[in-house]
DNA sequence: GAAAATTGTGGGTGAAAGTGGGGAATGTTT
DNA sequence: AAACATTCCCCACTTTCACCCACAATTTTC
């Protein structure tokens, strides 16, 4: 299974294109035909998930009670902004103008590798958010995982 | 299971390529497929995994709940600072710059074992830190260890 | 203790990665 | 129908990096 990390500085040129960082892409699997699909990403950032990856959320998403007023409106969001876009010649996805407004990203964008997916994020609010926490690191740290390897 | 321990002090020349002593190399498995993991450390220095360690922490953060603020939070921080990199035809791998910086480290640098992963130090920096507890090593050493060997 | 292998270090080079732009084809607006 | 924007398919340039070679120093082998 995929698995993105990392974190890399790209730039957006004026047509809105993309480029995925060498080290990610080799992350694509063939299954994903070169596809990703972007969404609104938690927090003020745009999601990318490869195909094959999105396909397990639409699976999810279909087992939802459409008749809860709560999964209605959290699908319609969701599914609202979700688009898929293909890789060019030169491997760039082309990313629409709502989706870069949306996070705020011009110029220069931050690309973060998110276990399943990578995000994209307007680099000053990258930073912020990172700080945001800094000093509760360790904190955060020590209630989410409790020892990892079981020991 | 691996285990990483010594200490040497290595170079690292004008391309950030740092070469892994022979020691630490042949504790490394060929589950590894000569690839490290490098990420922040606890304190100021860059951890090196070796990949089939890393990913027992990969499983982990996978399972964790991306719709959890905090889980996200602590996801973001840990892989904006993780990447793979590969042991080239003579044994070194490339530390890019930004986790270079991170550490200080700039021409030399001394590479610590440490259990599961192996730590770059810049080496003053190591030296100020073992010194902070250099006096008091025998009562840390006795509140940290109780009965090592289950006695 | 000499020969051979391994280890640690440095550098050059061609391929790949990252970046930018022109101009058809398409579609939408005035 | 003209004007404009958007998308797609080329092409082109610069920088970076993966891969190769080289060599001194150290360790291992016989």
């Amino acid at each position: 299974m995929a698995f993105y990390k990392g974190q890399e500085t790209y730039s957006v040129d004026s047509k809105g294109r993309v480029n995925i960082p060498a080290k990610m892409r080799r992350a694509l699997s063939p299954e994903a035909l070169n596809t990703f699909v972007l969404t609104r990403g938690s927090d003020r950032c745009v999601a990318a998930y490869p195909l094959d990856e999105w396909r397990r959320y639409e699976l999810e998403y279909a087992k939802l009670n459409q008749y809860d007023e709560q999964s209605r409106f959290f699908l319609r969001t969701v599914l609202a902004w979700s688009e898929e876009v293909e890789l060019d010649a030169q491997q760039r996805i082309i990313v629409p103008r709502k989706y870069l407004d949306f996070a705020g990203i011009d110029g220069k964008v931050v690309i973060v590798g998110m276990i399943d997916h990578i995000e994209l994020w307007q680099p000053e609010e990258f930073d912020v958010y990172l700080g945001k926490f800094e000093s509760s690191y360790e904190q955060v740290a020590s209630q989410v995982m409790q020892r990892p390897n079981g020991q």
